[in-house]
RNA sequence: GGGACUGUGGGGUAGCUUGGUCCAUCCUUCGGGGUUCGGGACUCCGAGACGCCAGUUCAAAUCUGGCCAGUCCCA
């Protein structure tokens, strides 16, 4: 390509981004997801370059500027005319386009599966996956629950078992049909979720009031086959999922239980560094079958949501189908109460796509694969020493427990800092000449700041660096939720804004569906808590007019 | 479910309108050698692609049809 090509076809775009910019010097090309690179092509062939030439970015434009002469002495260090590298999308301004980048980039996933929405887990994301798991497991055994796993498959029979429940689902479940060539009597479901294949087993184990509660969960794959675009980790079609069942004795129990689980969330929610909301979802936005759903919401910008948990009550709606009952103290035969919590593979996308920069993911200390990053820089008159420290170094943090990458790959230091920026890694351990004469490392985290720390002590000075660099995202993350919602007090005013809508709803239907149409996506219900930002009192319903019974409600554009 | 569009090495692209100038170009990537190494190194050698199947034609990346895969829009 070149850059005649692209000026013949000028756009309000293009024209506006090259003023700022100077045109001279090596050039990049965006980099682009695989996924949408296909659609981009059509785009790019009626523009003729139009859409390359937007992309057209001096590379210094990474550094923070011609001003700062610490940057340009370095860039008349650096041999500059190599092929310049890809840079993200604009995070603000392309948010899906810079989230498949970062995911591909950062070799979370693979998207080349042919297959729609089926996601490859790549060993680097498989590990993000696991620590993901493991913060889940931790937090759910601490309030009383035991691993289980029920099969994959539900027979059609127990499936259709509650009625809103299958009317619900109806739409995406995988159908298997055929065992071999023989067409099965009953078909067979990929489950989209596990009450109907847990629940005419429960019915088996709740025998007496001595078996309750009964609080099971199991971290298995389930299927949804989604119409919608997919997206890895945020809509895919096999989910991980995390999903936890339980029966308890009476209505009240399950409430608490409910309340238990929403603790748990928020410890989870805490070692990930993420801010969210627990909003009851309208009736008519509920779980199929549940008595009342809580969802748990993310803001991800452009007045967008991201649901990454629920929380459900069922009440008696699916013991009474599937005869789940028990004989109480007194004798009599009772349905169990019953409330499931869940929490898929998209909060791992969350936090990708909450924390992420411009140069790339960011991911907490509990989440990412590598904590620190070591990496040595050799240089003619140094001999190993560098090299030797690095070793050491790693060595001493790994025996502490720390999960550590020694980086001793072929290339320059400079293109380990960008890749593991990129990758997300926490904190970086530099140790080159100077670092191995005076017996430090230079200590760089992905927030950008640095310290240069003694090797005596250093297992202790890396754990305080870690808690703070974890302590500096929550802080960052919060500032960014505060940010992201806004009061709207007429409807007209709702679409068009960036922000999560907080509108005053009467609580009829009706008047929520106007919302929803007046702001072109969902209203996804009532806070269940205080709401961590000052709001005005409330006033009418904004649909209605109406004072009476009027609440603070959330109105967005789910992801 | 309806419609539109797109498939070129591992990744990104050019070429397609008007078939031949293309045993397909450039960047990146990968393998090997050397010089390097404090923010995306250089250099030399090498590897690697027209989604699949038909059709039209002297000739197909290019035109036609079917299939597969993907993306977007609408319901």
């Amino acid at each position: 390509m070149s850059e005649s090509s692209g000026s013949a076809v000028p756009s309000l775009t293009a024209a506006s981004r090259t003023a700022e910019r100077p045109t001279t010097g090596p050039v990049t090309e965006a980099f682009r997801p695989r996924s949408s690179s296909r659609s981009m092509q059509t785009t790019r062939r009626m523009a003729r370059g139009l859409c390359a030439f937007d992309r057209l970015i001096p590379r210094l434009d990474l550094d923070p500027g011609p001003h700062d002469p610490a940057r340009e002495a370095i860039s008349r260090r650096t041999p500059r005319g190599g092929a310049p590298m890809p840079e993200l999308p604009d995070k603000a301004t392309e948010f899906i386009d810079w989230y498949l980048a970062v995911v591909e980039a950062a070799d979370l996933t693979d998207k080349r599966y042919p297959v729609k929405g089926l996601n490859v887990w790549t060993p680097y994301g498989m590990a993000a996956r696991r620590h993901f798991d493991r913060v889940l497991v931790r937090e759910i055994e601490a309030t009383g629950s035991r691993a289980v796993e029920f099969p994959t498959l539900i027979p059609e029979t127990e499936f259709a078992k509650e009625k809103e429940h299958i009317k619900g689902f109806d739409a995406q479940v995988y159908w298997v049909t055929k065992g071999g060539a023989t067409d099965l009597d009953t078909k067979l479901v990929l489950r989209p979720t596990s009450e109907t294949a847990m629940y005419p087993i429960f019915a088996l184990w709740v025998r007496s009031h001595r078996d309750l509660p009964l609080n099971v969960y199991q971290i298995v794959n389930v299927f949804r086959y989604e119409t919608k675009t997919t997206r890895p980790f945020l809509r895919d079609r096999e989910i991980h999922f995390f999903e936890e069942h339980t029966c308890q004795a009476n209505e009240e129990h399950a409430t608490e239980r409910v309340r238990s689980n929403r603790a748990a969330f928020a410890k989870m929610a805490h070692a990930f560094a993420l801010p969210y909301l627990a909003i009851r979802r309208p009736e008519w936005d509920k779980f199929p079958g549940a008595y009342y759903s809580i969802g748990l919401d993310v803001p991800m910008g452009e007045a967008r949501t991201l649901q990454i948990g629920t929380v459900h009550h069922y009440r008696e709606n699916f013991s009474r189908p599937y005869g789940i009952q028990f004989e109480d103290a007194d004798g009599s035969q009772r349905f169990v109460h019953q409330t499931t919590f869940g929490i898929s593979g998209r909060l791992l996308g969350a936090v990708v796509a909450f924390h992420g920069d411009q140069r790339g993911a960011v991911f907490p200390t509990e989440l990412a694969p590598y904590e620190v990053v070591v990496i040595p820089i050799p240089s003619a008159d140094s001999g190993d020493a560098p090299d030797g420290l690095a070793g050491e170094v790693a060595d001493r943090l790994v025996r502490h427990g720390r999960r550590v990458r020694l980086d001793r790959g072929e290339e320059r230091p400079g293109a380990k800092y960008y890749h593991w920026e990129l990758a997300g890694a926490p904190l970086r351990l530099e140790v080159g000449r100077r670092e191995a004469e005076q017996r430090t490392v230079h200590a760089v985290d992905r927030l950008g700041r640095k310290e240069s720390l003694p090797i005596e002590g250093l297992e202790r000075r890396v754990d305080e660096r870690l808690a703070e660099f974890d302590r500096a995202l929550s802080e960052r993350a919060r500032g960014a939720f505060q940010e992201a919602f806004s009061v709207a007090l007429r409807l007209d005013n709702l679409a068009g804004s960036t922000k999560v809508r907080v509108v005053s709803w009467c609580g009829r239907e009706e008047c929520g569906h106007r919302i929803e149409q007046a702001i072109d996506g969902s209203l996804l219900g009532t806070p269940e808590d205080p709401l961590p930002f000052a709001t005005p009192e409330i006033g009418p319903c904004i649909a209605c007019g109406t004072i009476e019974g009027a609440r603070w409600a959330i109105a967005a554009r789910p992801l």
